[in-house]
RNA sequence: GCAGGCCGGGUGACCGCGAGCCUUCUGGCUCGAGGAAAGUCCGGACACCGUAGGGCAGGAUGCUGGGGAAAUCCCAGGCGGCGAAAGCCGACGGAAAGUGGCACAGAAAGGAGACCACCACCGGCGUAACGCAACUCCGGAGACGCCGGGGGCAAGGGUGAAAAGGUGGGGUAAGAGCCCACCAGCGUCGUGGUGACACGACGGCUCGCCAAACCCCGUCCGGUGCAAGGCGAACAGGCCCCGAUGACGUAGCCCGCGUAGGGGCCGGGUCGGCCGCUCGAGCCGCCGAGGAAUCGGCGGCCUAGAUGGAUGGUCACCCUCGACAGAAUCCGGCUUAGAGGCCUGCUACA
RNA sequence: GCGGGCGUAGUUCAACGGUAGAACAAGAGACUUCCAAUCUCUUAACGCGGGUUCGACUCCCGCCGCCCGCU
C-alpha cells in the first residue's frame, strides 16, 4: 500500500473519528467518512492499534497484515471515502492460530456489515 | 557443577513496503532492526539557555592499583562472607567529634553500676564436751547459726542477637589482666609490596553494636533536553498591571553579576514543510605492548534513517520446527526478558 | 523524550525499625412470629526478588503492575 493510500496525518484521524460513520465486529472496529464531493482519487486507510494489545512487535504485525489484507480485497471499499480500522483486543493471537484467510474473512465481515 | 565467548532458522521464486542511485519515464540495481533495539537506572557527546561566579542548602559517591571521555563502568589485587571445589557475592571511609537508638527479657544495653550469690571485719542474740559435711585445723577469749552495719569483689547465676576480651594456670579472705602462657583486638617499630594489606618483634593491657539512623571527612555535580535547536511558511491587534526605589535572568535561599523589559486577559495565527539525521570515543583483520581491562601501528570497509512511522502475503525444499522481542539524535555501561545450539577452560564424583 | 506518585484484609484507609489495626463487606450466633436494625464472635492482607540489621510494611538496590503530569 503506498503511502498515499494511507492516512497520515492526526488531522485525517480526527475527521473520521469525529465526523463519520462506526460498526463494530468482535475482532475489529470500522470508521469511514466521506471526504470532499468530486475527490474520487482513493481509498484512504488507517490502522489503529491500542497499546493495550500488547508490545510493539505485536500491533506492528497486526498492521502490517491488515494493510496486505486490505491490498488483497477487491473493490468493496469506495474510493470516495477515509477509513479507520481499530484493533479489538484478542484478534492478534487469534491470527497466529487461524491464518490469514481467516483474518480476511474478518475484514470482509465488518466491510459487509457497513454496508456501503 | 562453575566461568568465559559465539550463533539466534536457512535457501529459492512471485507479488508488495521504506531509502539511496541510475533512468530510454517505467522500470532497473543496491541496502533495509537487536543482543538486548527494552527498562530509562547511571555516564557522556551534541545543541540551546541576556553567564554557568561564590557561599549555604541539596544530591551523588566511598578498600587499593590500573584502564577509560565519564560513570551506580571494566580489569587485576586486598579484606570479609558463602561453597567440598572450580568459583560466586559485598555502598568495603569514620563509632576515643557530637546527637540518637539497642523492643521483650534481664540486676545491668555502655565511660558503669551491683539483684542473687561469694568474702573477711565489726556489733548484738542464741548456743556446742564433742561441735563443724569431715579433720591431726579451729572452737565457752564463742567455732557454728540468725539478725544488723559499713566494706571488698565482679569469677559464678539466669536473660538476650549482643553482657566490658577467650581458654588454661598462678594468685587471693573472696576475687579480678592482679600476674603468666597461647589466641583475638589495639598501638609502635621493622620487613615485603606502588598501594589496600600481609608477616614478624615489642609494648601496655582492651577501648560494645547500628552511620543502606542523623551526622563528620574526602571527591564530584549550572539547567534543559533532538518534541534540543536552526531555516522557511502563517498570524502579526486591543486593554490592564509591574518596572532604573531594579521588574526579569535566578531555578531552594543569600550575596555577587548582567540587563530593559516583564506579566495577565481577550482576539488572531500555527496541529503542516526542510535541515538537524547518521562517519562514529565506528566496525573487521593482522602485528606489537601489557598479567588483564585496554592502548598503539598498518591495511580494509561504509553497515537502517522512518515521521500514523518502512520486513508482510503466497509457494517449494531442508533442519535440531525457530525464544525474548521492533531502531526514532548518537555513543559507553548497568539491569531485566529469553527456545535451542556450538566452542574453550576449570572443579567434583564415577 | 523527560518527570512525579502509589501498591497493606474482598473494598476504602492506618501503623517511632520491635505482636500488622479501624470502618464497611462476608459467614455464624443472639434478639424477633419473620425481615430490617442492633449486639457478640470468626474469616482474612504488607506486589515480587535480593541486601543492611539481632530483627524490615518501614531503610537501600533491582524488577513487576497501576495512575498522573510536561513538551
Amino acid at each position: 500500500m503506498q503511502r498515499r493510500h494511507r492516512l497520515s496525518r492526526s488531522r485525517d484521524f480526527d475527521a473520521v473519528y469525529r465526523h463519520g460513520r462506526s460498526v463494530s465486529t468482535r475482532y475489529l472496529v470500522l470508521y469511514w467518512f466521506e471526504r470532499e464531493a468530486g475527490d474520487e482519487n482513493a481509498p484512504r486507510l488507517g490502522v489503529a492499534v491500542p497499546k493495550k494489545i500488547g508490545g510493539s512487535v505485536i500491533r506492528n504485525r497486526i498492521k502490517r497484515r491488515l494493510r496486505e489484507a486490505w491490498a488483497q480485497l477487491p473493490e468493496e471499499a469506495p474510493a470516495r471515502n477515509d477509513y479507520v480500522l481499530v484493533v479489538r483486543p484478542g484478534l492478534p493471537e487469534a491470527v497466529e492460530t487461524r491464518g490469514f484467510d481467516w483474518l480476511e474473512e474478518r475484514l470482509g465481515e465488518v466491510l459487509q456489515k457497513a454496508q456501503l
